[in-house]
DNA sequence: AACCAGGGTGAGC
DNA sequence: GCTCACCATGGT
Protein backbone atom coordinates (compact mmCIF):
# COMPACT_ATOMS: atom_id res chain seq x y z
CA UNK A 1 0.00 0.00 0.00
CA UNK A 2 1.33 3.44 -1.30
CA UNK A 3 2.50 5.81 1.81
CA UNK A 4 3.14 9.35 1.34
CA UNK A 5 4.64 11.96 4.18
CA UNK A 6 6.13 15.18 3.39
CA UNK A 7 9.06 16.65 4.98
CA UNK A 8 11.17 19.66 4.25
CA UNK A 9 9.18 20.53 0.56
CA UNK A 10 9.77 16.82 -0.38
CA UNK A 11 6.95 13.95 -0.18
CA UNK A 12 8.41 10.77 0.90
CA UNK A 13 6.86 7.81 -1.47
CA UNK A 14 6.78 4.37 0.15
CA UNK A 15 5.47 1.29 -0.80
CA UNK A 16 4.88 1.40 -4.33
CA UNK A 17 6.17 -0.42 -7.43
CA UNK A 18 6.42 1.83 -9.83
CA UNK A 19 9.45 1.69 -12.12
CA UNK A 20 10.57 5.83 -12.24
CA UNK A 21 13.57 4.76 -15.46
CA UNK A 22 10.60 2.77 -17.11
CA UNK A 23 7.49 4.92 -16.77
CA UNK A 24 9.16 8.22 -16.89
CA UNK A 25 11.53 7.90 -19.00
CA UNK A 26 10.89 4.77 -21.40
CA UNK A 27 7.46 3.97 -21.55
CA UNK A 28 6.71 6.85 -24.47
CA UNK A 29 3.97 8.14 -22.65
CA UNK A 30 5.47 11.77 -21.69
CA UNK A 31 8.51 12.97 -23.14
CA UNK A 32 9.99 15.99 -21.47
CA UNK A 33 11.53 14.06 -17.67
CA UNK A 34 15.06 13.37 -17.76
CA UNK A 35 17.50 11.64 -16.20
CA UNK A 36 20.91 13.22 -14.68
CA UNK A 37 24.13 11.31 -14.22
CA UNK A 38 22.52 10.04 -10.85
CA UNK A 39 19.73 8.76 -11.99
CA UNK A 40 17.43 11.56 -10.18
CA UNK A 41 14.57 12.80 -12.60
CA UNK A 42 13.39 16.14 -13.54
CA UNK A 43 10.48 18.17 -15.19
CA UNK A 44 8.39 20.56 -14.98
CA UNK A 45 5.12 19.49 -14.58
CA UNK A 46 1.88 21.70 -14.25
CA UNK A 47 4.60 25.00 -13.85
CA UNK A 48 6.28 23.18 -10.82
CA UNK A 49 9.90 22.28 -11.11
CA UNK A 50 10.04 19.00 -9.70
CA UNK A 51 12.93 16.11 -8.76
CA UNK A 52 12.71 12.71 -8.28
CA UNK A 53 15.09 10.41 -6.74
CA UNK A 54 14.76 6.70 -6.26
CA UNK A 55 14.63 5.23 -3.01
CA UNK A 56 14.54 1.59 -1.22
CA UNK A 57 10.66 0.54 -1.85
CA UNK A 58 9.69 3.88 -3.29
CA UNK A 59 11.38 7.45 -4.20
CA UNK A 60 11.44 10.92 -2.80
CA UNK A 61 9.80 13.84 -5.31
CA UNK A 62 11.65 17.04 -4.04
CA UNK A 63 10.43 20.78 -4.69
CA UNK A 64 6.74 20.19 -3.58
CA UNK A 65 4.11 21.88 -1.71
CA UNK A 66 2.17 19.81 1.07
CA UNK A 67 -1.22 20.87 -0.12
CA UNK A 68 -0.60 19.34 -3.52
CA UNK A 69 -0.85 15.55 -2.52
CA UNK A 70 -3.26 15.17 -4.38
CA UNK A 71 -2.08 16.11 -6.94
CA UNK A 72 1.39 14.06 -7.65
CA UNK A 73 -0.74 10.80 -6.03
CA UNK A 74 -3.17 11.01 -9.00
CA UNK A 75 -0.10 12.43 -11.63
CA UNK A 76 1.46 8.95 -10.90
CA UNK A 77 -1.71 7.03 -10.59
CA UNK A 78 -1.18 5.60 -7.42
CA UNK A 79 -4.71 5.06 -6.56
CA UNK A 80 -5.49 2.12 -9.16
CA UNK A 81 -5.49 -1.22 -8.79
CA UNK A 82 -2.92 -2.67 -11.62
CA UNK A 83 -3.03 -6.32 -10.51
CA UNK A 84 -6.61 -6.53 -10.14
CA UNK A 85 -6.60 -5.11 -14.31
CA UNK A 86 -3.88 -8.04 -14.48
CA UNK A 87 -5.87 -10.57 -12.73
CA UNK A 88 -9.46 -9.99 -15.12
CA UNK A 89 -7.08 -11.27 -17.94
CA UNK A 90 -7.51 -14.75 -17.37
CA UNK A 91 -9.03 -15.30 -20.83
CA UNK A 92 -6.64 -13.26 -22.46
CA UNK A 93 -2.72 -14.91 -21.74
CA UNK A 94 -0.71 -12.86 -23.65
CA UNK A 95 -2.44 -9.56 -22.39
CA UNK A 96 -2.09 -10.70 -18.90
CA UNK A 97 1.78 -11.82 -19.23
CA UNK A 98 2.90 -8.52 -21.04
CA UNK A 99 1.15 -6.80 -17.87
CA UNK A 100 2.88 -9.24 -15.27
CA UNK A 101 5.64 -8.58 -17.49
CA UNK A 102 6.22 -5.20 -16.59
CA UNK A 103 4.74 -4.86 -12.88
CA UNK A 104 6.10 -1.19 -12.10
CA UNK A 105 4.64 0.61 -15.28
CA UNK A 106 2.01 3.28 -14.59
CA UNK A 107 0.34 5.46 -16.94
CA UNK A 108 0.50 9.07 -15.38
CA UNK A 109 -2.31 11.23 -15.53
CA UNK A 110 -0.77 14.41 -16.94
CA UNK A 111 -2.07 17.98 -17.24
CA UNK A 112 -4.30 17.55 -20.97
CA UNK A 113 -2.60 20.73 -22.30
CA UNK A 114 1.01 19.09 -21.93
CA UNK A 115 -0.11 15.74 -23.20
CA UNK A 116 -1.76 17.19 -25.67
CA UNK A 117 0.88 19.46 -27.15
CA UNK A 118 3.07 16.37 -26.75
CA UNK A 119 1.05 13.98 -28.65
CA UNK A 120 0.70 16.73 -31.34
CA UNK A 121 4.48 16.53 -31.95
CA UNK A 122 4.23 12.41 -31.76
CA UNK A 123 2.27 12.36 -35.29
CA UNK A 124 4.81 10.15 -37.99
CA UNK A 125 7.54 10.74 -35.50
CA UNK A 126 9.85 8.68 -33.24
CA UNK A 127 10.56 8.72 -29.56
CA UNK A 128 14.03 10.46 -29.56
CA UNK A 129 12.94 13.09 -31.65
CA UNK A 130 9.18 13.63 -30.15
CA UNK A 131 11.92 14.08 -26.15
CA UNK A 132 13.99 16.67 -28.54
CA UNK A 133 11.27 18.61 -29.61
CA UNK A 134 9.20 18.27 -26.40
CA UNK A 135 12.30 19.98 -24.72
CA UNK A 136 13.10 22.59 -27.78
CA UNK A 137 9.29 23.19 -27.30
CA UNK A 138 9.41 24.04 -23.43
CA UNK A 139 12.43 26.56 -24.38
CA UNK A 140 9.79 28.91 -25.51
CA UNK A 141 8.70 29.26 -22.05
CA UNK A 142 10.28 32.06 -19.58
CA UNK A 143 9.40 29.20 -16.58
CA UNK A 144 10.48 26.55 -17.93
CA UNK A 145 8.19 23.12 -18.73
CA UNK A 146 5.46 23.70 -21.93
CA UNK A 147 4.72 27.25 -23.13
CA UNK A 148 0.70 28.31 -22.24
CA UNK A 149 -1.85 28.54 -25.32
CA UNK A 150 -1.06 32.07 -24.87
CA UNK A 151 2.40 31.78 -25.09
CA UNK A 152 2.01 29.37 -27.61
CA UNK A 153 -0.01 30.93 -29.97
CA UNK A 154 2.16 34.10 -30.24
CA UNK A 155 4.95 31.99 -31.18
CA UNK A 156 5.44 32.19 -35.46
CA UNK A 157 4.85 28.95 -37.99
CA UNK A 158 8.64 29.58 -38.65
CA UNK A 159 10.53 29.90 -35.22
CA UNK A 160 8.32 26.16 -34.87
CA UNK A 161 9.53 24.70 -38.06
CA UNK A 162 13.10 26.23 -37.45
CA UNK A 163 12.95 24.20 -33.62
CA UNK A 164 12.23 21.01 -36.55
CA UNK A 165 8.38 20.24 -35.89
CA UNK A 166 8.16 20.50 -39.68
CA UNK A 167 4.45 20.12 -40.86
CA UNK A 168 3.23 20.43 -37.10
CA UNK A 169 4.05 23.38 -36.76
CA UNK A 170 0.94 24.66 -37.89
CA UNK A 171 -1.23 22.11 -36.04
CA UNK A 172 0.39 23.36 -32.75
CA UNK A 173 -0.25 27.23 -33.57
CA UNK A 174 -3.52 26.91 -34.65
CA UNK A 175 -4.48 24.74 -31.35
CA UNK A 176 -2.62 26.84 -29.49
CA UNK A 177 -4.98 29.66 -30.42
CA UNK A 178 -8.17 27.55 -30.42
CA UNK A 179 -7.64 26.86 -26.94
CA UNK A 180 -6.59 30.51 -25.86
CA UNK A 181 -9.55 31.37 -27.73
CA UNK A 182 -11.98 29.26 -25.78
CA UNK A 183 -12.14 25.76 -26.09
CA UNK A 184 -12.05 24.33 -22.92
CA UNK A 185 -9.65 21.02 -22.20
CA UNK A 186 -11.23 20.79 -18.68
CA UNK A 187 -14.26 20.48 -19.99
CA UNK A 188 -13.73 17.30 -21.69
CA UNK A 189 -13.41 15.89 -18.57
CA UNK A 190 -16.92 16.17 -17.91
CA UNK A 191 -18.15 14.26 -21.21
CA UNK A 192 -18.18 10.40 -21.81
CA UNK A 193 -15.25 8.70 -23.76
CA UNK A 194 -17.07 9.31 -27.34
CA UNK A 195 -18.23 13.05 -26.36
CA UNK A 196 -14.33 13.98 -25.52
CA UNK A 197 -13.40 12.05 -28.73
CA UNK A 198 -15.18 13.79 -31.05
CA UNK A 199 -14.61 17.07 -29.56
CA UNK A 200 -10.70 16.96 -29.50
CA UNK A 201 -11.15 15.81 -33.47
CA UNK A 202 -11.83 19.28 -34.00
CA UNK A 203 -8.09 20.96 -33.21
CA UNK A 204 -5.72 21.04 -35.83
CA UNK A 205 -3.55 17.95 -35.82
CA UNK A 206 -5.40 15.66 -33.80
CA UNK A 207 -6.96 12.57 -35.17
CA UNK A 208 -8.02 9.39 -33.54
CA UNK A 209 -5.05 8.08 -32.33
CA UNK A 210 -4.02 11.45 -30.97
CA UNK A 211 -7.04 12.06 -28.94
CA UNK A 212 -6.64 8.53 -27.48
CA UNK A 213 -3.66 9.57 -26.25
CA UNK A 214 -4.48 12.91 -24.72
CA UNK A 215 -8.27 11.06 -23.48
CA UNK A 216 -5.57 7.99 -21.73
CA UNK A 217 -2.63 10.76 -20.62
CA UNK A 218 -4.59 13.70 -19.97
CA UNK A 219 -8.31 13.41 -19.27
CA UNK A 220 -7.74 9.96 -17.29
CA UNK A 221 -10.57 8.12 -19.30
CA UNK A 222 -8.61 4.32 -19.32
CA UNK A 223 -11.04 3.21 -21.88
CA UNK A 224 -8.86 4.63 -24.58
CA UNK A 225 -7.09 2.97 -26.35
CA UNK A 226 -4.26 4.38 -28.88
CA UNK A 227 -3.16 2.48 -31.37
CA UNK A 228 -0.33 3.07 -33.47
CA UNK A 229 1.91 1.28 -35.65
CA UNK A 230 3.01 -0.95 -32.76
CA UNK A 231 -0.47 -1.66 -31.44
CA UNK A 232 -1.86 -2.50 -35.06
CA UNK A 233 0.55 -4.54 -35.52
CA UNK A 234 0.36 -7.02 -31.85
CA UNK A 235 -3.20 -6.80 -32.09
CA UNK A 236 -3.57 -8.45 -35.63
CA UNK A 237 -0.98 -10.96 -35.04
CA UNK A 238 -2.43 -11.83 -31.32
CA UNK A 239 -6.21 -10.81 -30.53
CA UNK A 240 -7.89 -9.30 -33.65
CA UNK A 241 -6.55 -10.76 -36.74
CA UNK A 242 -9.58 -9.85 -39.11
CA UNK A 243 -9.53 -6.47 -37.91
CA UNK A 244 -9.46 -4.27 -41.37
CA UNK A 245 -8.21 -0.94 -39.96
CA UNK A 246 -7.14 0.62 -36.87
CA UNK A 247 -10.55 2.18 -35.72
CA UNK A 248 -11.87 -1.67 -36.41
CA UNK A 249 -8.95 -2.58 -33.46
CA UNK A 250 -9.83 0.15 -31.39
CA UNK A 251 -13.26 -0.91 -31.39
CA UNK A 252 -12.44 -4.24 -30.40
CA UNK A 253 -10.12 -3.48 -28.22
CA UNK A 254 -12.81 -1.91 -25.96
CA UNK A 255 -14.77 -5.14 -26.23
CA UNK A 256 -11.62 -7.15 -24.87
CA UNK A 257 -10.00 -5.46 -22.33
CA UNK A 258 -13.46 -3.06 -21.34
CA UNK A 259 -12.98 -0.33 -19.25
CA UNK A 260 -9.55 0.28 -18.08
CA UNK A 261 -8.70 -0.83 -22.10
CA UNK A 262 -5.98 2.06 -22.05
CA UNK A 263 -4.17 0.84 -18.99
CA UNK A 264 -3.59 -2.71 -20.71
CA UNK A 265 -2.80 -0.75 -23.88
CA UNK A 266 0.65 0.76 -22.24
CA UNK A 267 1.95 -2.63 -21.11
CA UNK A 268 1.13 -4.49 -24.73
CA UNK A 269 2.77 -1.46 -26.43
CA UNK A 270 5.56 -1.34 -24.28
CA UNK A 271 6.32 -5.00 -24.67
CA UNK A 272 6.04 -5.15 -28.38
CA UNK A 273 8.19 -1.99 -28.68
CA UNK A 274 11.14 -4.26 -26.95
CA UNK A 275 10.68 -7.08 -28.38
CA UNK A 276 8.67 -8.90 -25.75
CA UNK A 277 5.80 -9.85 -27.93
CA UNK A 278 6.64 -11.75 -31.15
CA UNK A 279 4.78 -9.51 -33.89
C1' DA B 1 18.11 5.18 -51.82
C1' DA B 2 14.13 3.69 -49.94
C1' DC B 3 11.80 2.91 -45.54
C1' DC B 4 10.40 3.91 -40.81
C1' DA B 5 8.70 6.56 -36.70
C1' DG B 6 3.07 6.36 -30.62
C1' DG B 7 -0.47 10.02 -37.87
C1' DG B 8 -3.34 13.89 -39.73
C1' DT B 9 -5.39 16.11 -43.64
C1' DG B 10 -7.77 16.89 -47.78
C1' DA B 11 -9.09 15.19 -52.34
C1' DG B 12 -11.40 11.99 -54.87
C1' DC B 13 -14.55 8.35 -54.99
C1' DG C 1 -18.51 6.29 -45.41
C1' DC C 2 -13.70 4.76 -47.71
C1' DT C 3 -8.68 4.94 -49.61
C1' DC C 4 -4.49 7.38 -50.72
C1' DA C 5 -0.79 10.82 -51.71
C1' DC C 6 1.32 14.04 -49.23
C1' DC C 7 3.31 16.16 -45.45
C1' DA C 8 9.20 17.48 -42.43
C1' DT C 9 12.79 15.41 -40.15
C1' DG C 10 16.44 12.34 -38.88
C1' DG C 11 17.87 7.70 -38.39
C1' DT C 12 18.77 3.01 -40.49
Amino acid sequence: MTNITYENRSFIVEGTLLDLQLTLVESAQVFHWREDANGHFSAVVAGRAVSVIPRENGFLLENVMPEDEAFWRNYFDMDRDYDAIADSLEELPIARQAMNCLPGLRVLNQPVWEALIAFILSANNNVPRIRMLAQKISSLSEKGGFPSADELSEVSEAELRRLGCGYRAPYLRQTARMVREGFDLEELRTMTYEEAHRRLLMLPGVGDKVADCVQLFGLGQSEAFPVDVWVERLMKSWFVPDARNRREVCVRAHELFGAQAGIVQQSLFHCARMGLISL
